[in-house]
DNA sequence: AAAGAGTCCAACCGCCCCCAG
DNA sequence: TCTGGGGGCGGTTGGACTCTT
């Protein structure tokens, strides 16, 4: 054992993958005295790994209630659920998942999520495809109405301008009629500031920092849509899916 | 078939907080 | 009040595995 390539040493602790002799010492300690205490590990059992190596061990990899496997689609969607009420705390979260560990959950967050926001970044340029068309379109009617009805006292420059809070309102009313006032509100005034920063990036040739806003951008969206999620699945019960279809904007988490 | 790129995940580190003594 | 141990968390690493070219 002592021939492995992970055998490494540092003031005495051993560091790496735990080998089957360890994982037996280890198991053989908790079933004496029980989990915690980890520090005394080493010294009852002659394992040379630091008390919190050996806790890590057990918590992820040992324990016998552990799930192996693959997070299934109903996990995932608890994950998702209570990844928007508590947000990173991922023990908080595996708690109410019997046998998975939060660096399983945190691990696949991370992998699962930013798999998604990629995807979902693609989507988000043809939507703001179609957002623009539709904005273009509201702009021409309001443009007709403004040369029919009212007088020369409307300053063009606000029609030309970028959607206002209360058009993406609007727009998120159409969309998602069943939404209560204030998520329309908070959809709207999200949807607004996209939309302005969206703009932004696509008048001027792609860089990194633009890229770098967009992504900070949907790392917000991250908690957003988070606290957002919690409202609609309050508010909507008997549906399975939440009353709010990720937004024209939104990466596509489902 | 092979090489390189991408993905997954166990394990580690550093920092922080909590709590008992 | 201080201290040390236990535990939680975010970030990261690196080996194994899978996919793509």
């Amino acid at each position: 054992m002592g021939t492995s390539w992970g055998f490494i040493e540092e003031v005495g602790w051993r560091k790496g993958p735990w080998t089957s002799d360890e994982d037996r010492l280890l198991i053989e300690y908790v079933k004496l005295h029980g989990e915690g205490r980890w520090n005394s590990v080493a010294r009852l059992t002659g394992l040379r790994r630091n008390g919190k190596s050996c806790r890590l061990r057990w918590v992820n990899y040992l324990r016998p209630d552990l799930k192996r496997g693959q997070i299934t689609a109903h996990e995932e969607r608890i994950i998702l659920e209570l990844h928007a009420r508590w947000g990173n705390r991922w023990s908080t979260i595996a708690r109410s998942l019997p046998g998975r560990t939060d660096n399983e959950i945190k691990n696949y967050w991370r992998t699962h999520f930013k798999k998604k926001i990629k995807n979902s970044s693609d989507n988000a340029e043809k939507s703001r495809a179609r957002l623009w068309k539709r904005q273009q379109f509201q702009q021409q009617q309001q443009q007709q109405q403004i040369n029919n009805q009212i007088n020369n006292e409307i300053d063009i420059k606000k029609v030309m301008s970028l959607p206002t809070m209360p058009q993406a309102k609007q727009e998120m009313t159409i969309l998602y009629p069943n939404n209560t006032i204030e998520q329309q509100d908070q959809v709207g005034f999200f949807y607004s500031s996209m939309l302005n920063n969206s703009t932004s990036i696509s008048q001027s040739e792609p860089s990194s920092s633009n890229e770098d806003i967009m992504w900070d951008e949907l790392w917000n969206l991250d908690d957003f849509y988070g606290h957002f999620m919690i409202n609609t699945t309050t508010y909507n019960k008997t549906n399975t899916t939440p009353c709010l279809q990720p937004m024209a904007t939104t990466p596509a988490f489902y």
